[in-house]
DNA sequence: ACAATTCATTAAAGCGGTTTAACGATCAAT
DNA sequence: ATTGATCGTTAAACCGCTTTAATGAATTGT
């Protein structure tokens, strides 16, 4: 590969001209802008990023950490997630380096990101990444409330028990008195603020919510989200009596509608269905049309990339 | 943020000792090892990746270049292929740079990139990266059929000419002598080898494929997949008779149901229907079931990404 | 015509690591 | 005691770029 210093002995330039006439940072007459970039043509010379990013402190590059999931496998609404964020970073240049390694706490393998910012997906209870993070000076953003709740950090986040009552709400305003919630993996936040939120709504008109109302989804036990709701309904149908059925995403809802057309029940008539989340935008293509809440995962990267960007802007002048 | 010649000062040694350790290139004993540790420690130091990178003149990250559809949106497909890149990679240590940003062709805007490798999904028609990153001396591997092909190139791809033909004697050894077929985008390199293939079934036995039995899906016409597949439906069942459809996506024939329900026909006694690819795995959960191709993006990706790392492996002894 | 600006260019000092060649110390073999 | 390895450590060069301070040429004002 063709250096900087190839490149300006070959023009018979300094390389701090070669470097202008690259990163536009100070004006270089057009004479020699032109043969330098003929030569640099003709030598195949590209800056080398990694040597520029040395220099400069700045790499253009934002780190996005995700949870691996048991199947190693990203659902819909981490999907819509990345794309949100990687559709603002691009704005500004932006790219986007995704990893999924868990992180050891051997120190010695562990290497400063080549990153300008974070964003962490789903952190952990008592995310140790945070702090090292904030230990190195490097802006981040959480997608997920932290846990501990610590004032100092920016996150983003649905507020998923305003709209679990919101649903509770709309159920019990339709007449709606027992429900069975298909509610997502137990030990998410999502998960106790979904029954939290539920439980309220409930509260609200001085009903209560059985604990055996609300089940918890596992990889273990169900294999995916469809059959999840296939095996619940079916399971749960004659024991208990309810009239609707909240489920996690529209999969779920799709394994509910199988299990209910299986057992010759009637929706919506029999039993009314709505999801927390169209995950895999399924709504719409259901018969009948499922009910679905729209959670637009998308605008939460959004939102989280803007909010990095800021972050970043302000570090800026960390010229040691 | 300390640096290594701060550990190295606070701890008395030289910095190139300081390194060894970190990178347990060369042996320390034991005694300074702990020492270095603990220092790095108590002033929160973590290896630069990017001076690292620098110096060893490798990133251990590898680029993965993806089109930006209309949309801004991936595909099940890609979602599955990103998957198996990353999980391949990842045992090996490496990491990935997702970008989708277009490519300007200003020469002075284009910088190299970190990156030790690249993987191009769905390459364009003579695609200028591929030259650049040959000129760059950066391996690179594709998914997706180049065009022209170019026997240097390596790449990974379904044979969707054999899979297409391969359903399609399904099909006819079913007894099925007309069919319609809900193809994906026209200019994609797949819809072009998918009909071939399809046609060869055809002509093994004598028979013909209009080309009005060959839908195309579009973006703009249609809006989503599922829309594509319920409004292809209506519009050809009245005009065309066929006893089966062969769609693009399980999504696209999810929009078949629908449509087949609306207008009364029973599938698949009066009508099958089969997809070429099961990209929402919406299959099993569809009823009546779907049949369905399984492409095993995952497993492309596993196959890129090795191939990828074998490439770099040889490339190694690139000391200049 | 002379000082004061402006402007493009350069030499050299970083940026934060790795690596090579040299070195002194320790140890085993002669 | 002498030679020859072996081992841990170091000083200095290097990776390829940016940036600062200095310089000389060209332009402007008076």
């Amino acid at each position: 590969m063709a250096t900087i210093d190839d490149v300006a002995k070959a023009v018979g330039v300094s390389k701090g001209t070669v470097s202008s006439v690259f990163s536009k940072k100070r004006p270089i007459s057009q004479e020699v802008t032109e043969r330098v970039l003929a030569v640099a043509k003709e030598l195949g010379y590209y800056p080398n990023h990694v040597a520029r990013s040395l220099a400069t402190r700045k790499t253009m590059i934002a780190g996005l950490k995700m949870p691996i999931s048991r199947d190693m496998s990203l659902s819909g609404f981490e999907i819509q997630m990345i794309n949100g964020v990687m559709k603002q970073l691009a704005k500004h240049g932006y790219r986007v380096l995704l990893d999924t390694l868990p992180e050891h706490d051997d120190p010695t393998s562990f290497s400063m990101d080549p990153v300008d910012g974070v964003i962490l997906l789903n952190p952990r209870k008592a995310d140790p990444r945070i702090d090292r993070y904030g230990q190195m000076g490097i802006p981040i953003v959480l997608v997920g409330r932290p846990d501990p709740d610590d004032r100092s950090l920016s996150y983003v986040d649905n507020d998923n028990e305003a709209l679990a009552c919101e649903v509770g709400r709309y159920l019990l305003g339709l007449g709606h008195r027992s429900v069975l919630f298909l509610n997502t993996i137990r030990d998410m936040t999502v998960a106790s603020d979904r029954a939290a939120g539920l439980r309220r709504a409930f509260a609200e008109r001085g009903l209560a919510l059985d604990d055996d109302r609300i089940a918890y989804y596992s990889h273990e036990a169900y294999g995916n989200a469809a059959a999840y709701g296939y095996s619940a309904l079916r399971e749960m149908w004659g024991r208990l009596s309810f009239t609707a059925v909240i489920t996690d995403t529209d999969r779920v809802a799709l394994g509910v509608y199988r299990a209910a057309r299986e057992l010759g029940i009637a929706i919506p008539d029999e039993l009314s269905v709505i999801a927390l989340n169209n995950d895999a935008t399924l709504a719409q293509e259901m018969e009948p049309q499922l009910t679905a809440v729209e959670l637009y995962a998308e605008t939460l990267g959004i939102e989280a990339a803007s909010l990095l960007m800021d972050m970043m802007a302000e570090y800026e002048p960390q010229q040691k």
